[in-house]
DNA sequence: GAAAAGATTACCT
DNA sequence: GGTAATCTTTTCC
């Protein structure tokens, strides 16, 4: 089989360390989710940082019932529902975390991960994985990138009516599995 | 208790 | 490119 191999496990050390070096550094990793017919995998190519002060971040207003396991300790899942769909991201350090936008298909069997809401679907991530762990014995881990990743863009993020204009959504420049609004890359040296 | 907003996606013109 | 679907959490009265 032509898969891309992962690197060993992320533990918590990962996950404790300044968000947007977090985010950064997720783009190649792996997300293993095992499931009833077999693991699933989804190598991540976009993510977004939210943190701390930030408007845009469901943790800006404090504690609730929905974002509580954004305070939870390093690599905590905090997953949640937004129209039909959910979302998953990763908690570095205490309220922060970084979103798990797209990435690219493990095999035939993950479908399309362009799209939070497809990634989660293509992992088989549901809303009971909120507040699991992903560097303990749960069902879900991440795996460090092994091989070399494409250059990397800043953009603003996706979706949201706050803080509109910071730079904290990460991608893969030119990647096809990068969703939309496909973010404009800087030529440096046209292709 | 009621109303509005949403870190999205699928389908329309 | 624009809009409806759809339902939970949050917020306001």
């Amino acid at each position: 089989m032509a898969r891309s191999s992962s690197g060993r496990r992320l533990g918590r050390s990962f996950f404790d360390r300044p968000t947007v070096r977090v985010a950064r550094e997720l783009l190649g990793a792996t997300v293993v989710a095992r499931g009833p017919d077999g693991p699933r995998s989804v190598r991540l190519v976009e993510v977004e940082a939210y943190l701390r002060g930030d408007p845009a971040s469901h943790a800006f207003r404090g504690l609730t019932r929905r974002n509580r396991s954004m305070f939870g300790p390093p690599g905590t899942l905090y997953v949640y529902r937004i129209h039909q769909v959910v979302c998953a991201n990763l908690v570095t350090r205490r309220g922060e975390a970084v979103l798990l936008r797209a990435g690219a298909p493990g095999s035939e069997r993950e479908g399309n991960p362009s799209g939070p809401g497809r990634l989660c679907r293509s992992l088989g991530i549901t809303i009971e994985d909120d507040g699991s762990s992903v560097t303990g014995p749960g069902r879900i881990a991440v795996r460090s990138r092994s091989g070399p990743v494409g250059r990397v863009v800043r953009t603003p993020r996706v979706g949201i009516s706050q803080a509109t204009e910071r730079r904290l959504r990460f991608s893969v420049a030119r990647d096809r599995w990068v969703s939309r609004p496909r973010p404009a890359v800087p030529s440096a040296s046209p292709s």
